[in-house]
DNA sequence: GTATGATTTAAACGAACGTTTGAAATAGGG
DNA sequence: CCCTATTTCAAACGTTCGTTTAAATCATAC
């Protein structure tokens, strides 16, 4: 008869909110306990440390994330025939997909903010956890990039990957804040706009043209 | 015969480097007046409170930069013609070029790391901070871009400008573990490569054809 | 019903934080 | 040299943090 999820979920869930609100060092275990009333104890309890509950936060969302990623990518290259565009929008979308609550009818970006603030982030154990989660993911799709992009330098590639990676990440991390941002002439779009414009931008920097002056040579 | 800065500037110097490094929640004023070589109090009597101290940190980066973009701008327009490559160097160089040590030699990307890192910050008071040094700088900007861009939509042009700062403080805030994050297979670079790289991504991505699907409309 | 394991609870712990204090040290002008 | 204002200093303040503890409560199977 109890709907209620049990405590573990329900302090996931409470955490990704305060987490996505006021950033990790900046969220209490108090404040979440408290959110998802619950006892202080209870963190420690169910996940041993805070460290280990961002792990958790983390891996909740990031495995079914890149695991539709990559289902995605694998039915692209299974069809044969593809573009630059389909690869591009199946890295982009389930990201900012997830974040939909189907429940409550509302996409609240919680997710995406997270992982945007957490991309940035300085803090070692969070980037290395983001990195470990990310390297099938990236060899993946660099090489399917790379067979799209056959005149494009390697290097040059990953850094324009690295560039859309960071459009990625800021605008889910400050989207919500795109109306004051632009003073009133933006509103906050839905999730399937925002894939919709970042997909063709992101599609024409990786297309641009390599600059004429020589790379990295000294 | 004191060529030793004075305590205040000692003081931002090593925020501003464990800033960027850790993180501002994760910077101690004992970690800073430590590595500053001045007394903990020193903070506090010098900047009245480690919220202050943010903010002085930011302003002595910040003010020179903006004060150079719209210099760079205002001699593009003087000019008259001038073209979309042209206006993006002018927003992306001086970030990046601010960082470069003319004493030591050394480019060390603290600052362009640390602004990196504060633009997706959850926290609100940095983010007031930013946006209002941000003010003038976004719309002449954006005018100017309007003006290279005419067929594009207001709004999508903004959208697209978010996507472009998002690919800069990204780039800034983690260019210096693209190494580690690509495997070995990128090389960290120097800040004028950098800019010849991030200039034409951003470019092509600003004159990418609009998606043809409607754009906010229900 | 009772025993057993899992969970929750209130309370406290030590550590680290930003800030304050009042005295000591320093520097410059008369 | 002395006076004054500025700066530095060691020490302590109160608060908040993550974590731990041990008892209380709950659930489940026998």
């Amino acid at each position: 008869m109890e709907t209620r999820p049990d405590t573990k979920e329900r302090i996931l869930d409470a955490a990704e909110l305060l987490f996505a609100e006021q950033g990790f060092a900046g969220t209490s275990l108090r404040a979440i306990t408290t959110a998802a009333g619950a006892n202080l104890a209870a963190v420690n309890y169910h996940f041993g440390s805070k460290e280990s509950l961002i792990d958790a936060v983390f891996s909740r969302r990031l495995e079914p994330i890149n695991r539709e990623r990559l289902e995605w990518l694998d039915r692209l290259e299974a069809a044969g025939e593809t573009s630059l565009e389909e690869l591009l929008e199946a890295f982009i979308a389930p990201p900012l997909r997830v974040s939909q609550d189907p429940v409550e009818g509302k996409s609240l970006l919680h997710v995406a903010q997270m992982i945007g603030h957490a991309t940035s982030r300085p803090d070692s154990r969070i980037k290395e956890l983001l990195m470990h989660q990310f390297e099938t993911i990236f060899e993946r799709f660099t090489a399917a990039l790379a067979e799209q992009l056959p005149e494009l330098d390697r290097a040059e590639l990953l850094w324009r990957f690295l560039f859309m990676l960071g459009s990625m990440a800021h605008t889910m991390a400050i989207s919500q804040d795109i109306k004051r941002f632009t003073r009133g002439l933006c509103e906050p779009r839905d999730v399937e706009g925002l894939i919709r414009s970042m997909v063709p931008f992101a599609a024409a920097g990786f297309r641009a043209p390599v600059p004429a002056t020589g790379g990295d040579v000294k």
